[in-house]
DNA sequence: GTCTATACTAGGATAGAC
DNA sequence: GTCTATCCTAGTATAGAC
């Protein structure tokens, strides 16, 4: 579990609860994604963490209780630039939700640390055993069934053909964005994440759309 | 680099240049499978491998001189699995070659520890410095490669509209493939792989051909 | 071919000083 | 808040006996 400190209270203002004082915390936390990235869970080591953040392990565990809550604490932290992004207005159409998406993808492609991280991760988390298995368990469920939710009301707009598969489609669509992260992060130079994805999304459209 | 010896001469014949006392070596790689599906390379352990194999961590490293040539060993023989099928045959239409994929699929249902385990390794193996990472760089290219010339040659027969961008097709397909064995590893219940697969193949194919 | 024993390295977590 | 010191566990690989 993340440490429980008043954090999340002082969310517009500048000034908030908590003096300014966690850079280091947040410090640990943006060195631990580029550890996780690289190595994963199991392979990374709380001591070269710390190093890099000038501290030695002693301290960093000062911060966060063990190694597993700096990973949920990373993993909750990271959860909100994907997902506020993608859960927060309501599209007016699915043309629009589709747009985000693939603005999503440009995103990525910009921050290469956090891809990485969750693709190492996503395999590591595999076993039930892992520390971040049931995060990513429900990772994945949330956003399909927004994904779903989205492209049912598309139908009932009357923009999607009455019918349509929708959960079979989101699964599609996550698919899709998985797997390219995959040759991506293999073969960043290689692959155009944005273009490929808009060139998925706007066949489906295409088909999806009523005749 | 998987110890030298002469394997391969046999193929065909039942009674070989090797005698079958390697059925030994046999149970490790298969234990090994099943090891690298649940926790990955790093995590996994030599010592347990060979306890699940009923002898000691010195007597597995008399089959194979390291864990990375354990590793290396277990990706050379479970990769004829996966690819001597799709490379076997040149098939005879692009719609041949998608059932040919489906039918992978199916296989892959019915042996969920090799997809665990490509899962797994896939994710560790993005960084560089893991032993898998060549390995994987290499797979995927040449499963690209190749998907991308069965598509091609589907274009030269005018079985595909002409101008088809046959490379964002490949990349695609081996995108839904990989996106979809991610969410068959973290939930199998709910997801049927070769239906999925099936209906985006289906209408890919629909897609690309003349109009 | 398999065993036991051992050398070596490394990681997580705790305790207590400053 | 950070450090040093320490405990404990675990893993790879080697050497040599049987």
């Amino acid at each position: 579990m993340a440490q429980d400190r008043p954090r999340t209270a002082a969310k517009g203002s500048a000034r908030g609860t908590y003096a300014v004082g966690d850079a280091r915390r947040q410090k640990i936390l943006d060195t631990a994604v580029e550890h996780f990235a690289l190595w994963g869970f199991h392979a990374s080591s709380l001591a070269r963490i710390a190093a890099a953040c000038g501290i030695t392990q002693g301290g960093l565990l000062h911060h966060f209780r063990s190694k597993e809550d700096l990973l949920l604490s990373v993993l909750a932290q990271s959860e909100q630039h994907d997902v506020e992004r993608l859960f927060a207005e309501p599209p007016e159409s699915v043309a629009a939700h589709f747009a985000t998406v693939v603005a999503l993808a440009e995103d990525n492609e910009r921050r290469p640390g956090l891809v990485r991280m969750f693709h190492t991760l996503v395999g590591e988390a595999a076993n039930p055993g892992h520390p971040a298995h049931a995060y990513f368990r429900q990772r994945y469920a949330r956003v399909l069934d927004h994904t779903v939710e989205l492209l049912q009301a598309g139908v009932a707009r009357g923009e999607l053909r009455p019918g349509t598969d929708c959960e079979a489609a989101g699964r599609e669509i996550l698919a899709v964005m998985d797997g390219l992260q995959i040759q991506w992060v293999l073969a960043p130079a290689s692959v155009d994440m944005p273009a490929r994805l808009r060139g998925f999304l706007d066949r489906l459209l295409r088909d999806l759309s009523p005749a």
